[in-house]
This record gives structure tokens, C-alpha cells and sequence, in this order.
DNA sequence: GCTATACTGTGAGTGAATTCACAGTGTGAT
DNA sequence: ATCACACTGTGAATTCACTCACAGTATAGC
């Protein structure tokens, strides 16, 4: 059973999830037909790549009608939801966390979701409509809730651990906002977002580069 | 004047900032040298990488004695910080915005910071050590501290206006959180955060993946 | 002083990701 | 019915980033 998703490339997960956004927008607004051209521009890529994207996953347009808006994303969708996360756990509930949490609840509350904190008041309350728990509870409460994504949004030097305890409760993915490299097994897949790295980055392109992108 | 530091790619630039804040930490355990490979591991590259990358910028160690660490610490901060940035204007003072005017404040207390904000009760008062502005009164707040970089904390619906509304203040840098692709002239730099997208990509390779990836 | 060693510096090679460019095709206009 | 057009699908070309592999060299040990 070759899966085509596996076949798939960081780069063109995130154009995929980016299109299908788009197009869930353009849904919306009544467009039910879209060239790669109207996809490519708003999403920073050429017309070119979202062709060969969309071939990458099986999905045919026609010519002088486009792609349909509809049928790509449920074409997307089922290969992006494929399997159920279970939901989400995460750990360190501060500004950043609470930012998290927020979003999650608004925007998808079809996902479970539970908060970690080493600070015993926040524990036990809830915050954005989600439990949170002690640290030593994070095993119990994941194996019960079969959660398989966890959240890092603790201080660097707390990173390890959290991200320890998130792989032996049972979570095979990470997404890590500390500036630390995660030490874990193989298995489990780590996504870094480093906002301070981000920062220093836009500093310095933002005076030092010459114009070459083009936008607008 | 042919200035080696706008030859540097993207990726470059980002392993640099990693290199420098990796550096800074061995400096202050005391450990003055240091080799390609104690400096590749633990950033997830390879020691080729490292050296290529300290080649492109020109800085030379020795065999047998490595890299000098303070030297070198030097060396990429004369490439990434040559133009001074002024200071940072975060407009959308909500959790994720708090979360980076906490960071800046505590890790960077040399930079200027000014927030903006569409709520009059946040606006006039002072979080995180900062002033919070009505958004009105950014042109003349960021001319008279000639801030070059901003950063966007606002919700999708007001992003575009955020970083019209920047530019116009004359920010040539963006440091986007919002889900949208801003749209600027093309002498302003922007860098996307989307904490969404990486959301959901998570959740895909976390089920998906195959190990590819070696760690540990 | 001489030698073995473990590193650096780098030309060449590899592989992936993106773009080019064009043949093929369905649609709307005439 | 025919034609012109603007789009898709895709092999080939290109670009780019990364890795290999090895020659050159400074140090430590003898």
C-alpha cells in the first residue's frame, strides 16, 4: 500500500495546507472554480509549482475551467486528515501557550486539548475551555486521551524535559517554540519554531538585502 | 564595496543566528574552542555545513585547535547586526503579542519597543516595560524613533492593514504571525510565522512519516 | 626534531526542489 | 462547425543547497 502522502515533502505539506486554506477562502466567497495562477500569487508560489503540487497528489483540473475548488480540498483534506491526531497536549501555559490554547479553542474545537504547567495555580483551573494539569499527570491523562501531538512552549531551560515526558507519554510529534534542540528518538517527528531566531533573521534582512523578491 | 554578508542565502543566515546563540552558551560554560562538529550536532547539521557556512563568511579556524569561539561570536555579529535596526513596533497586543514584548524585554532590553493597538484600554498604558500606542499614532511614534522592523500580532482580518500601516511608517522589515500573505512593496522584507500551518503540519508528518529523520 | 593525528578548507559531486517551455485540450466566440 | 485562446499536465533543464572526500596543516607526543 504505497501511500502517496508519503511521499510528500515538508515544502509541499505546507503548500498543501496553505492552498487548501485558500481555497476554503475563496470557497466562501462564492468562487467555485480556480486557475493555479489564482492559487500561485496570493501564496507567494508560481503557477508552475502549484500545478505540479497538485499532480504530486493525484488531482486533475481542466483546462479553461481550472481546478475545482471543492473537490481539491476534500482531495487535500483526505490526504492531509488522514490519520486522527487524537488531539493535542501542551505544555507551558504562558503568554505563548495561552496564544495556543486561544486559537485551538476558537478555531478547532473539534480537537481535544490539554494544558501542562509545572505552576501548581495554574493547574487544575481552566483556561480557553481546556483542562490544565500538573506535570506528573501528563502520562495518565495522554494514554486515556490518546493524544499523539505535543506542544512546547516552555522556557529553554525546561524544553528537555517537557519534550522527555511528552515522548513517554506516548506523543509521536512535536511542535517546540523553545530555541533549544530537542533530544528524541528517532520516531518522533520535531517541529521548531524559533520566534527568536525568526526576529534576529528579519532584522537583518530587513536592511541588509537588496531587493530581489517581488511581490505586489 | 562588495559586502560578503548580502551574498548570504536564507538558510545561511538562519544557521549563523543558531551558531551564534549555540556559541554564547559553550563561551559561558567556560569553553573557549570549538570544532566544526561540536557545533554541528547539536543544531542538526553536519560539520560540513558548519565549515562551509564559516567559510562563506570568511572566518578561518585552525586544525588541531578548532574554532575561536569569541572570535568567531564576533565575527558573525559584525556580519548580522552592521545596520542597526533601531528597535521593533509589535502591533496587536493580545496573548502572542505579550509573549514577545515579555522576550524582548527580558532577553533584549537594548532595543527600543513600541506596541500598537486597536483597543483604547490597552493603548496609553505600559505592558512588558513598553508603551502601547493607538494605532494613529504609529507614523509618529516609529519616524521620531526610527524603528525599521515591525511585527504583526493581530488577527487575520486587521493583518493587511497592520503592515500597510507599518510600511507607511517606514518599517522596511515585517515579522508576520497573522495566516495571510501580506502584501507590501517589494523593498520590505517579510518573514512568515505561520503557527497555524505548523500546527497542522505536525500533526501530519507526526502520523505520516516513515523515520527518516536521525536523531539521538 | 620528527611523526602521527585530527582537524580545517574546499573543489567536485549529488540530489532535491523549482522553473521552463511546450504539447495537448476543453471552452466560448464567430 | 470552426477557430483562437488560455489553461493544464509534464519531460527536460536549471538552480540551489548540501554532502563527500581529500589535500593541507597545526598541534601533541615521542
Amino acid at each position: 500500500m504505497p501511500d502517496p502522502a508519503d511521499a510528500l515533502s515538508e515544502h509541499a505539506v505546507e503548500r498543501l495546507i496553505a492552498y487548501r486554506r485558500h481555497l476554503r477562502q475563496r470557497l466562501m466567497q462564492g468562487c467555485d472554480r480556480i486557475y493555479s495562477h489564482d492559487l500561485a500569487k496570493p501564496e507567494g508560489v508560481t503557477p508552475a509549482q502549484v500545478r505540479r503540487d497538485l499532480m504530486t497528489i493525484g488531482y486533475t483540473g481542466s483546462p479553461a475551467r481550472g481546478y475545482d475548488a471543492k473537490g481539491l480540498i476534500t482531495h487535500i483534506s483526505s490526504l492531509l486528515d488522514a490519520r486522527s491526531v487524537g488531539g493535542f497536549a501542551l505544555v507551558g501555559v504562558g503568554h505563548l501557550g495561552r496564544a495556543i490554547l486561544d486559537y485551538l479553542a476558537r478555531q478547532h474545537p473539534e480537537y481535544k486539548v490539554a494544558a501542562f504547567d509545572v505552576n501548581p495555580d495554574k493547574a487544575g483551573g481552566v483556561t480557553h475551555g481546556c483542562r490544565c494539569y500538573m506535570l506528573d499527570e501528563m502520562k495518565q491523562v495522554l494514554t486515556q486521551q490518546s493524544m499523539r501531538v505535543g506542544i512546547v512552549t516552555v522556557p529553554a531551560d525546561a524544553a528537555q524535559d517537557a519534550a522527555t515526558r511528552l515522548v513517554e507519554a506516548g506523543v509521536c510529534g512535536l511542535l517546540n517554540f523553545a530555541p533549544v534542540r530537542l533530544r528524541v528518538p528517532a520516531r518522533v517527528y520535531v517541529e521548531n519554531v524559533d520566534i527568536a531566531l525568526r526576529l534576529e533573521k528579519v532584522a537583518f534582512f530587513a536592511l541588509a538585502s537588496r531587493p530581489k523578491e517581488t511581490q505586489e
